[in-house]
DNA sequence: CCAGAGCCATTAGCGTTCCTTAACCCTCCC
DNA sequence: GGGAGGGTTAAGGAACGCTAATGGCTCTGG
């Protein structure tokens, strides 16, 4: 057996993407050319590696062993690469951070703007990439940089291969309506919000979770009426009296205030807002690192 | 920059192979296929990557950073076909072993021959590689393990990424011919053997830096007069008086009885016998290390 | 000193591979 | 039911990489 490192690329691609059509897309062939390398390499392996259904592709469990092998393989190309580059004393002429959509309200357009001012010949490129994912990425070399996070009670992704480093606490507060019943209290028990109805993601969101877990070690039960994963919808929500949400603090600093109190859990809980990258990051990774943490600083 | 991994692999099987000439049997293609793949990445990555000499080429110090990067690369491959081989049960086939001269004596045929009773279906390929050669192969999994040794004062190979334990300790011990003047003696000081000519290796070679080593730690100049990297040949020398050396214990045990007397130094040395392979071996190779642990504590 | 052997670079030419185009099947959704 | 998005298949054409042949170079041996 002799793996072709081509289409081991179009197969991490094709998982990263999460269709054929957007991986074909994203390097700048047609979805033919990648449907057949595939089916190529599948022939190869003498298994399927990726199951076919309406909307996309999803790695099978052979697929996904395969994908983080792969990823692996890209990485030290992409290792390689910035090797020669470094011996040869040429500057990076692009980087590519990826970021959950609640942290690239304050944080990030922040350290964007400072190392614009100290990079200006980098080529920046921004990505929404949703937790857990994003890892893969980075362990590709596709992505430089990975701002993603860690909810109480979500079990951590694994970070083998990369680094993971924490950026800033983010507490997760409480937000209610405004002339709440305990709008006078300053902290409150989760067992005297049993009666609200609740703003939260749906099951598996990271919020949900983090809220399920709060509750069942709290021994009360909460009653979930809105579903969304987005803060601003949820902070409307809120401002509308339909229900009580946990929102993270950077998120409150950041939105427009509105017709909603923020209080506090007896219980503080908090967000971990993390930082992954490549072992070893050289200028501008590490510049860029360091201005997130200087913007998380403040 | 995009680098070709294809090519990659040639500036690895060129760098091992020590000729462009040599690394193209290897791979089963013409020289000129070769030469062509090594000019054309050195054209992608702008810079000479060896350097072409009579006899053979060299990497230039970028090409070594190259080289070692690309063993890293095909060494993720090669854990990717590992992978894609465990997870559909299919069994290994193949086993390629890499030992130095000394050790293939004893140590190695015994291995050798209860992994064929255990692996009827294995094929075996052993390899001749001296040390401190051979980690290159390990890391870019060529090779699936490595019999290697280290010897006092030599400074050891990098084992970063490959996984190095020590499999028996070898001692050095002293070898005169029948009659010598300190036949008698059981344990002699470096310092009693100064008038004696000495059999060691080339400047360079492992046993010669360990007798330089050893004879500036005592304050005393040796005299060596005969080079020998052969312990065979020196054995034979020592036999027909002409010097002394030092010898490998287990050398001695599988050598025939001659017309020599083994004693020891006051101050004891050893080299170290060393096992060398990627991380997290599977079977077949971790029954080799097996065997091989076995045959040494005998 | 010259002939021969090794080794590497170059060029011409061929063969294979891979990509694109185009058409068809499928599911989902308005 | 038709359109949109996704995946596959078949056929042509372009690009890539290999082979073969030639020449230059160094070292070696008679």
């Amino acid at each position: 057996m002799a793996l072709d490192i081509e289409r081991l690329r179009v197969l991490v691609e094709v998982a990263h993407s999460g269709s054929i059509a957007a991986a074909a897309k994203r390097m700048g062939f047609t979805a033919s050319a990648l449907s057949q390398q595939l089916a190529k390499l599948e022939r190869e392996v003498g298994e399927r590696l990726v199951d076919r259904g309406p909307g996309g592709v999803r790695p099978t469990p052979l697929g996904e062993v395969l994908v983080s092998h792969g990823e692996r393989v890209l990485g030290a190309v992409h290792e390689a690469e910035d090797a020669i580059r470094d011996a040869r004393r040429l500057p990076r002429e692009h980087l590519s951070v990826g970021t959950f959509a609640s942290a690239g309200q304050a944080l990030v357009p922040a350290a964007l703007a400072t190392f614009r001012r100290a990079h200006p010949q980098v080529r920046l490129s921004l990505l929404d990439i949703e937790p857990p994912d994003g890892y893969g990425l980075v362990t590709s070399g596709n992505l430089d940089l990975l701002i993603t996070h860690r909810y109480p009670d979500v079990p951590p992704a694994s970070a083998a291969g990369v680094h993971r480093a924490r950026l800033m606490t983010d507490p997760l507060r409480l937000v209610l309506p405004a002339g709440h019943r305990h709008a006078a209290a300053g902290r409150l028990p989760l067992a005297a919000l049993t009666a609200d109805e609740w703003i939260s993601g749906a099951p598996g969101v990271p919020n949900r979770i983090t809220l399920d877990g709060a509750a069942r070690r709290a021994g009360v039960e909460l009653h979930v009426a809105y579903e969304t994963r987005d803060y601003a919808v949820t902070l409307a929500l809120v401002g509308a009296g339909l229900g009580v949400a946990l929102v993270p603090d950077t998120t409150l600093r950041s939105a427009e205030h509105g017709a909603y109190l923020v209080r506090d859990l007896d219980q503080p809980m908090a967000r971990e807002i993390c930082l992954v990258h490549r072992p070893r990051p050289r200028t501008p990774i590490s510049d860029m690192v360091t201005y997130l943490h200087d913007a998380a600083s403040l």
